[in-house]
DNA sequence: TTGGTTTAATTGTCTAGGACAAAAATAGAT
DNA sequence: ATCTATTTTTGTCCTAGACAATTAAACCAA
């Protein structure tokens, strides 16, 4: 093993996601993690805690609480059973396919996964396959990274190609100028585009004509291209792993930004257990979709 | 214009930018921005400082100092020139098919230039159109960018569009196992894709095994993926929005927790004028490519 | 004038500890 | 057991100072 060369707080915030804040108040409060001074006297962490965070910042995301994970010994941390918010079960679709596709992802077997992919977006289409397998698949490994059967560079590995599957069935589609016309997008610091990327193939599929921006605009850029676009809608999607409390003043401020006449639609894990807000519609899941186009469609008919 | 909620100090850094440090030390040492406080005392931006926040940081990274911009009154700002470091113009290809181009974007047309950019990929083929147009399009969209000609969100739609005609075009090219094996990816808050689809597009046609990742991979990550993958070597991409200052540190870690034998290269707008570092291949331009992987393939012939 | 070196100004990031509101857990009451 | 009230936990914001790294200015030599 290399000799890595020790981290200053901010390649900490970087690597962690823990925010400067957060580290330096979590050594005055519960004395962990111990860095090093260097020679200016700043906070200096060797490799090992960087590690050790980043493992507490998971089990913070599986429901656990950081003062107990910050007073446990690493022994402690690593039996600790993960700690869900029970999941209905109920309809279990083929899990051995499923399973065999992670299967290629834990195997690093990018060609086998994308055939096998292919394979079964051929045989399924567009619709069943976004509704049923990527979104199952997803959850999945969301799921395993949480419980640390996955590796963060596994979760890119499935992301980045299941994009490009997704990116490539949906050039197929035929699009040109439709409506409803929607714009997505994600706001700064959301980068997860998969969720944009589902939402857009169904949309697609149902006949709406779909903006695609990409992740992370600024919201006053988003208000422009609302506007510059003449889109009805601005659908926004949040994952699971943006952080809660900023997710409603940022709403309102869009909502005010917004023309009254666009509507503005959310959705992904980052809203699930959210309420509804005055101005804004918030699709639960996947299959809300439809319905919310078919209301748009009923109030507009031009 | 609807009422646009007032911005706190978490919302303006990630709609500016700009770190809330910066913000609070720009108030106290020039007096701007000025916000007022709500009723717990904490800082409340209006819309309008956002924006004039917003220029004030594009103009930045034109190459305008701070101290300067926060003094100057807005109208003066607006009159500003752009102070860019001198571009070699040398050789100025069909100028006008790449006005024809921006032109779609400028109109928000995103069929037509998805045609039009289609019709160029098939007339030149994916390594020219690589190398020439989409290097020489992206330039012109940051510079308009910077000259305030191109708003954010035209920009978005230009990256997003012509990332999926490169990923598109690629799934044309076979893949499967050969060497070198490389990693693309890019480190955290670093998310600019479209370069790392390039040098995957030109590394594939030259016959190497691309394994994509995506963006924003944690540092011991990429090492981790590296030796999971059994990787040659590691490529980065860092655009010139990535703040400088890091990119040294970031890499000399990263070279350290690599296995030795496993190169890093890295490339992009944010290394153009970076020195080679102890183990570190600097591609300072898309050309230099072919020439590093034939030096890598002399020095590994099996 | 041009080119290189030293000095001075500028600017971002780090440090310290305090305060408080929102969220979560516990206790208490129906 | 379900709901409400109280207590604990926890993240973010605050002020204000220090310093190193970068950039500009001044200086001198050719």
């Amino acid at each position: 093993m290399p000799e890595i060369p020790a981290f200053n707080i901010a390649a900490v915030e970087r690597d962690t996601g823990l925010s400067k804040d957060v580290l330096r108040m979590w050594e005055r409060r519960y004395g962990f993690p111990t860095p090093g001074r260097d020679a200016n006297g700043e906070r200096s962490y060797p490799a090992e805690q960087v590690e050790h965070l980043r493992l507490i910042k998971r089990l913070m995301d599986q429901g656990h609480r950081p003062g107990k994970l910050l007073a446990a010994s690493p022994e402690a941390l690593a039996a600790l059973a993960p700690k869900r918010k029970p999941v209905s079960d109920d309809a279990s679709p083929d899990t051995e396919a499923l399973d065999a596709l992670l299967h290629h992802i834990r195997q690093h077997d990018a060609t086998g996964f994308q055939q096998a992919m292919a394979h079964r977006l051929a045989r399924q289409g567009l619709q069943r396959f976004v509704r049923d397998t990527v979104t199952e698949l997803t959850r999945r490994v969301g799921e395993a990274w949480e419980d640390g059967r996955v590796e963060v560079f596994e979760e890119h590995l499935y992301t980045e190609l299941t994009e490009r599957l997704l990116r490539q069935a949906l050039a197929t589609v035929p699009g040109g100028p439709q409506q409803p016309r929607i714009i997505l997008t994600s706001v700064p610091n959301e980068e997860h585009g998969l969720g944009l990327l589902m939402v857009e193939a169904l949309l697609t599929l149902e006949g709406a004509e779909c903006i695609p921006l990409g992740t992370q605009m600024p919201l006053l850029d988003i208000a422009r291209a609302a506007q510059a676009h003449r889109a009805d809608i601005v659908a926004l999607s949040f994952s699971s792993a943006f952080p809660q409390r900023q997710v409603a003043g940022l709403l309102s401020q869009l909502r005010g930004a917004l023309p009254p006449g666009t509507e503005l639609w959310v959705g992904g894990g980052g809203v699930a257990r959210s309420a509804d807000s005055a101005g804004v519609r918030v699709l639960h899941q996947l299959d809300d979709i439809a319905a919310a186009l078919a209301h748009w469609r009923a109030g507009h008919a031009a």
